[in-house]
DNA sequence: AACTCGGGGAA
DNA sequence: TTCCCAGAGTT
């Protein structure tokens, strides 16, 4: 009886981990349940080489969770600045604590436990199940699509609910029993290292024989990809306001982005006009520091920074204000282009 | 179902 | 520039 696709899809997987995988990162085969949740968050939509330097940070700063969950919330949010989707961070923080407080500081390892942790979806509960205690579940994330997509020929975008669904089963159906740990590795090293998303190494694949994509050339056309929202352009305006050799900071808070990270008091303008007026911050008008404009381009929104800088007699009232020392600004975590800025300035 | 949330590295 | 990365939460 012939070998049928998927047998010979995972058999060929499972052989080139064997022989062949030679990537190595300092989570890989970690037991400590803590850890791995800590890597699985940290790589959401980030990648490896990213992350790696915060893991060891993390690692080293918080090595338990009670470390973590007993940490002031700018003192973790700060070790996290620089790395993005800030609501992983808090999330983060709220699962240590939940962790802490309603298990007693040991970290679930079940499928259905870890799902009800804020910041774990579908995708990082499957990794730590099966990560920490070999459970049957598969992960799906870019890589996994990319490689399913391409040797099986799933011509359909895996955004939608129908496509999500079509890899989900896929995935499960194809996942070897009781080797689910070893395989969810294999797979993702794959996908990074053999398959990737631009200039795979189609001529030395241990799978190409039986590859889709490869044989019907539509090895640039899968995974099929979804179309991207325009970018919006948004102009910001910061202020460096000096009193009395103190410098005022602001935390966001608004549902917007960089959600809890603290940043110099800004207005914002609907197009890069200088702006008429800086109320309600200042009734007074700052000078422009320089003329750097300062871009910084998100997935969704192109952001345009200008820094200005005004020194006042009278404390002005800002809401929420906060009037630290200059040299305590690296003490706050900012955005990236504050980040910049500061450095720019400060030497 | 569609949108939103960062930042960086590579083509 | 554009694409994509060990996705999840909200609307």
């Amino acid at each position: 009886m012939p070998l049928s696709a998927r047998s010979y899809f995972v058999q060929q997987l499972l052989r080139w981990n064997r022989l062949a995988n030679k990537r190595h990162m300092p989570w890989k085969g970690e037991k400590d349940v803590y850890k791995i949740w800590l890597s699985e968050i940290i790589l959401q939509q980030t990648r490896v080489e990213q992350g790696l330097s915060y893991y060891e940070k993390f690692i080293n700063d918080f090595p338990d969770v009670h470390a973590l969950a007993n940490a002031s919330d700018t003192r973790v949010m700060k070790l996290w600045e620089g790395l993005g989707y800030y609501s992983r961070c808090r999330n983060l923080l709220q699962t240590a604590r939940m962790v802490q407080d309603i298990y007693e500081g040991h970290f679930p390892k079940s499928y259905e436990t870890l799902l009800k942790l804020p910041g774990v979806g579908p995708y990082t509960a499957a990794a730590i199940s099966s990560f920490a205690a070999n459970a049957p579940y598969a992960v799906v994330d870019g890589n996994v699509i990319r490689v399913l997509a391409r040797f099986f020929g799933i011509n359909r975008p895996a955004g939608d609910a129908v496509g999500k669904k079509v890899f989900d089963q896929l995935a499960q159906d194809i996942l070897p029993n009781g080797r689910s740990a070893v395989y969810n590795q294999a797979i993702m090293d794959f996908g990074a290292t053999v398959c990737k998303p631009a200039a795979p190494s189609c001529g030395t694949c241990m799978l190409r024989s039986r590859c889709y994509a490869l044989n019907q050339h539509a090895v640039s056309s899968l995974p099929v990809k979804r179309i991207r929202p325009e970018k919006k352009d948004r102009y910001l305006h910061f202020i460096y306001i000096q009193y009395k050799g103190k410098v005022c900071i602001v935390q966001r808070r608004q549902k917007d982005i960089w959600q809890g990270l603290y940043q110099l008091p800004a207005i914002e303008t609907s197009s890069k006009n200088f702006p008429a007026h800086f109320r309600p911050i200042l009734t007074s008008q700052p000078k422009l520091w320089d003329d750097t404009d300062y871009t910084q381009v998100l997935t969704h929104q192109k952001i345009h920074a200008r820094f200005y800088r005004i020194s006042v007699i009278k404390k002005p009232e800002i809401q929420d204000g906060l009037w630290i020392n200059e040299k305590e600004l690296n003490e706050f975590p900012m955005p990236k282009v504050l980040v910049h800025f500061l450095k720019n300035i400060h030497k």
